[in-house]
DNA sequence: GCATCTTGACTGAAAATTCAGTCAGGATTA
DNA sequence: TAATCCTGACTGAATTTTCAGTCAAGATGC
């Protein structure tokens, strides 16, 4: 068979479910072909079900996967670098021209439209989307003393969503990486600037632009 | 040909493109099933292959329709009303209880995540989204006069993909409509709150690529 | 030599697509 | 006016295709 020969079971699954990922990316969850999976992977289409019973199981395990790739990012640690710039590149890294982010976008969104139809799919999303949004705030209220953690809250997950919707754009070429990243760069700073709550006071805070 | 004919042909092939939306907002595009179609039109499988060629085309012309009853929105007249409230009706429209937009807003969601992988789909849902953004940029320029219209036209960018965003939370249940509709309120608040114009607030940008 | 992995041809159900035929109604002819 | 021809929308059973899932048997490793 193929002349590069994996011994150990995990480099096998690994490889299985890097290859489920790049054929969501390619056509989509619905048009994730387990057969194409296997072929990609370079294994026979039997394994895939010894490992992962059927295509559901296939499927729960890739997303999972991916929900890992989304969440595992995040190198910098917070302390170390200045705050307002810490929630910036935690927003900015999910849009840019890299072969392995967009990948994961694509089937991020994926997921996302799947789930609509697709229950069973909703759990580890909206675990996954709940502690994004949780990052994000936290990232927030460090930046900015002044902010409560509720208004935090409500800004971050106001940017996450219009992450989301971004990337939407982004992904399907109607916008550009660096429109997007504009965008969403002018975004954070108009919504991050003085709140509605107090009305039109505040001036030096450590984020004002 | 008869005015008779064309009436009827004409019904027919509208009953079986909103069959078709039906069925997408359903179970989604890769979960239409062409018979069901046909059962939902109340017309045999064959009729669509007559008129659509096969699957394909009959997606083709259903997302096609999809697009234009999008478009077709927006029934209030904007001078009957204070601008800054036909601005916020334009968008929360897009996020209510009502099984018609509920329905269109499925359908919508589902052909931007097709065009992702279906490039041929792009060139209507870009046109239409382009309009939307203009649509929301006038009636942001109506609402606050001091805002200049390139401005606008940014804050229309970023707060329909904003919708977009939240819609995609609200449909696959992770939100309540409520939330949804407060975080909208919320966002565009603070986007479209009276700033002191800060120096270097201009861009360079071109919308779309 | 036992358990674990792996293969790939095969199966069957479901879905897409085809096509021979029906029918309504309009045109042509006489 | 009526008999005949013609067109093309429409039908639905039959056929083809697609794909998830199975299985018997071979490899690998402990």
């Amino acid at each position: 068979m193929s002349t590069y020969y994996c011994q150990t079971m995990s480099e096998k699954l690994v490889r299985i479910l890097n290859a489920a990922t790049t054929c969501i990316a390619r056509s989509g969850v619905r048009g994730m072909r387990v057969n194409d999976v296997a072929a990609e992977a370079g294994v026979s289409p039997g394994l895939l079900y010894y490992h992962f019973t059927d295509r559901a199981g296939l499927l729960a395990a890739t997303l999972e996967h991916i929900n890992k790739q989304v969440s595992k990012d995040d190198p910098s640690s917070p302390n170390s670098v200045d705050p307002s710039r810490h929630v910036r590149h935690l927003l900015l890294d999910e849009i840019k021209d890299d072969a392995d982010v967009r990948r994961n976008s694509v089937a991020w969104n994926e997921l996302r439209a799947c789930t609509i139809f697709e229950q069973e799919l909703a759990e580890p999303l909206s675990r996954t989307t709940t502690e994004w949004n949780r990052e994000i705030a936290q990232a927030l209220a460090a930046a900015n003393e002044g902010t409560s953690e509720e208004e935090a809250a409500v800004t971050a997950e106001i940017l996450t969503s219009l992450v989301e919707g971004i990337s939407g754009r982004w992904l399907n070429g109607f916008i550009t990486t660096e429109h997007a990243r504009w965008l969403l760069t002018t975004a954070i700073d108009s919504l991050t600037a003085t709140r509605p709550a107090s009305p039109q006071e505040t001036a030096t805070q450590g984020l004002g632009k």
